[in-house]
RNA sequence: GCGCCCGUAGCUCAGUGGAUAGAGCAUCCGCCUUCUAAGCGGGAUGUCGAAGGUUCAAAUCCUUCCGGGCGUGCCA
């Protein structure tokens, strides 16, 4: 919102210029005019390196353009938003420095907006993202979990930046995985019932379906019937790990609005439409018993096989089913999360989306990196049921729901993640996911302290609350209402630069999380959020160590405690994105 | 071989073509009468994998090379 207000200020003084004629150009400014936050202080709260890139265009010198924006950026005034000096600096920069009036404004701003802070307004879009899409045909390891949490944590981030999103779990219910399960589930019913019959060799291991086919037996004990073909037992067994997958999600708060199966595809004849829709198109063709996609010529390395000489569609031709019935629903963006391991089958799914006729550009893939989990730094392989895949459910046990979806959120998705167990369960600021929540709750309690007695430590007796019910209401109420309740947040700079520096640092970092949402969303990283939430709890300790919130001066009191309200509320929205829970005590 | 991803402080990682490349951990030196010390402040720390190129300006863009991970089925 700062950064807006001084784009449209050098954009203002840019038309004026060229109105009067120090400029010769159109009044439309020729290149983008970003603003960014410089590392050095004393370059001023926020700068421009416009004038640099304009020189080629106006045929003057950088410094002599910056000089000149500068006389106009004067000249254009405060425009209600608070004021800012200007400077212009070698090689061309202009470097703007934030009055007190303009950061109260800030804090009045966020207040006013409240829980909507940050967020951007409706874009009439429509995104799917889909993710996980696991086989159910077993549990979830870590590296599943990391998609969800990328999923989840993209679509509340999306949503919160003005797109409607739907969450779909594609749910790969047939094919040579599904087989092998219902003959592994068929060998131990009937070895249940006390038939000697051989356990499929490569079969998932028995000790992992024989609670799964209990159940089965259980349920259908008046009925046994239904468990008489492989096929019939497969589906049952199918669901139950289906839900067991969707209830581990639901834990870590991820929360689909569709389940897509697979089967349904080929029941309702789905594969062949999307076969015959490419043949008519005329990017397939038959040979060697197979029926093949020209997916080389779509930019693949090499063609693909659609339908096998055994008669059986490939997960490709499925896929291309699934993916025109996307296309269909109407979606501006789709977008898959996949692990890196699938980024074989990219240009093959692109290929199959040009040859249905449909735009690949509305089809985004993100591809994770693996997790590696460690303890005080070093390798652990603790899964007891697979061997070396590490399991969701299990690291969720050890080190609880948001410690996992921070550390599985916060990371770029490029990288591989070193998920420090050890880490993930310390209570102090080394553990960012615990530090974050520290500061959302030392908020609460600064509000809740506010309304209590207190002890006087001259008189060793308690006082009355500084703050009383009512008045806590009143702030409330005038907390986005009246504009200059917060004119008394901030020392003046030279009795306490300290003092000052720490406050201004966490109002504009506060200020900053609509540009943050914004470009967190454009680049599909709900990380930056995840980090940009550490820097707040960062910001906000530096504040409370060198400012009281709570005093004997009223309306500093009730300054600073709209802050603190402000810091709650900017720490809880980019909680809620990372779907990391903000406790009120610790 | 080919394709994709990665290479930034001792470690884990940020970094939008812009000014002196940043955080946290670890390490060294300080700091607890006060709203949660579950903490804070200050040092020190770099061939941005290498070399070319584009540019007024490159960690960032292009090319080549080196190192690591993954992939390369009529499996999913």
């Amino acid at each position: 919102m700062v950064k807006e207000a001084i784009e449209v200020k050098i954009k203002k003084a840019y038309q004026m210029a060229v109105d009067e004629g120090s400029f010769q150009s159109d009044r439309d400014c020729p290149e983008v005019i970003f603003i960014e936050k410089p590392k050095t202080e004393s370059h001023g709260d926020f700068a421009c390196g416009v004038s640099l890139k304009l020189a080629r265009h106006l045929k003057l010198a950088p410094m002599k353009i910056a000089e000149t924006l500068k006389n106009y950026i004067e000249k254009v005034g405060t425009n209600g938003s608070g004021a800012m000096t200007v400077e212009a600096a070698q090689p061309g920069f202009l470097n703007f420095q934030l009055d007190k009036s303009f950061l109260s404004n800030i804090i009045f701003q966020i207040a006013s907006a409240g829980e909507s802070f940050g967020k951007g307004k409706s874009n009439g879009k429509k995104i799917l993202i889909e993710y996980v899409s696991a086989n159910p045909t077993g549990g979830l390891h870590i590296g599943h979990g990391r998609n969800a949490i990328l999923g989840s944590s993209l679509a509340n981030l999306l949503s919160f930046a003005g797109w409607h999103v739907v969450q779909e779990f594609y749910i790969n219910d047939c094919g040579e995985q599904i087989n092998k399960l219902a003959r592994s589930a068929f060998a131990c019913y009937q070895k249940k019932l006390g038939k000697t019959v051989e356990y499929p060799e490569d079969g998932y291991p028995e000790e992992s379906l024989s609670p799964y086919v209990d159940k089965a037996m259980e349920e259908y004990k008046s009925d046994p019937s239904k468990l008489e073909k492989a096929e019939d037992l497969g589906d049952i067994i199918k669901e139950y790990f289906r839900a067991d997958q969707e209830k581990l999600l639901l834990s870590v708060g991820v929360k689909f609005d569709s389940w897509f199966s697979e089967t349904s595809l080929h029941k309702d004849g789905k594969v062949e439409e999307a076969l015959a829709q490419m043949s008519s198109l005329n990017y397939t063709y038959d040979s060697e018993g197979a029926f093949w996609l020209k997916a080389k010529e779509l930019g693949d390395e090499r063609d693909r096989v659609l339908k096998k000489s055994t008669g059986a569609t490939t997960y490709l031709a499925n896929d291309a089913a699934y993916h025109l019935n996307k296309y269909k629903r109407g979606f501006d963006l789709m977008v898959n999360i996949w692990g890196a391991d699938h980024h074989g089958q990219v240009p093959g799914l692109k290929a199959v989306v040009k040859a249905l006729g449909e735009d690949p550009d509305k089809l985004e893939l993100l591809l994770t990196q693996i997790v590696n989990l460690n303890r005080d730094g070093k390798p652990v392989k603790m899964s007891k049921r697979m061997g070396t895949v590490v399991m969701l459910d299990e690291v969720l046990d050890e080190v609880g729901a948001d410690a996992v979806r921070y550390y599985l959120a916060e990371s770029n998705p490029n990288n591989p993640i070193n998920f420090d167990l050890e880490l993930a369960k310390k209570t102090s600021k080394d553990n960012p996911a615990f530090y974050i929540q520290y500061a959302h709750a030392r908020c609460c309690s600064i509000l809740r302290r506010a309304g209590e007695e207190y002890l006087d430590s001259e008189t060793g007796k308690m006082n009355p609350p500084r703050v009383t019910p009512e008045q806590m209401r009143e702030i409330e109420q005038a907390y986005g209402k009246d504009e200059h309740m917060f004119d008394f947040t901030f020392d003046n700079e030279s009795d306490n630069p300290e003092a000052f520096a720490a406050q201004k640092k966490l109002v504009l970092r506060l200020s900053s999380l609509p540009d943050e949402v914004e470009e967190a969303a454009r680049v599909m990283q709900p990380g930056r959020i995840a980090r940009y939430s550490y820097e707040i709890a960062c910001d906000l300790q530096r504040f409370y160590e060198v400012s009281r919130v709570l005093s004997e001066d009223l309306s500093v009191t009730r300054s600073r405690l709209g802050l603190i309200m402000a810091t709650r509320q900017v720490l809880a929205n980019t909680l809620k994105i990372i779907g990391v829970s903000a406790p009120e005590r610790m």
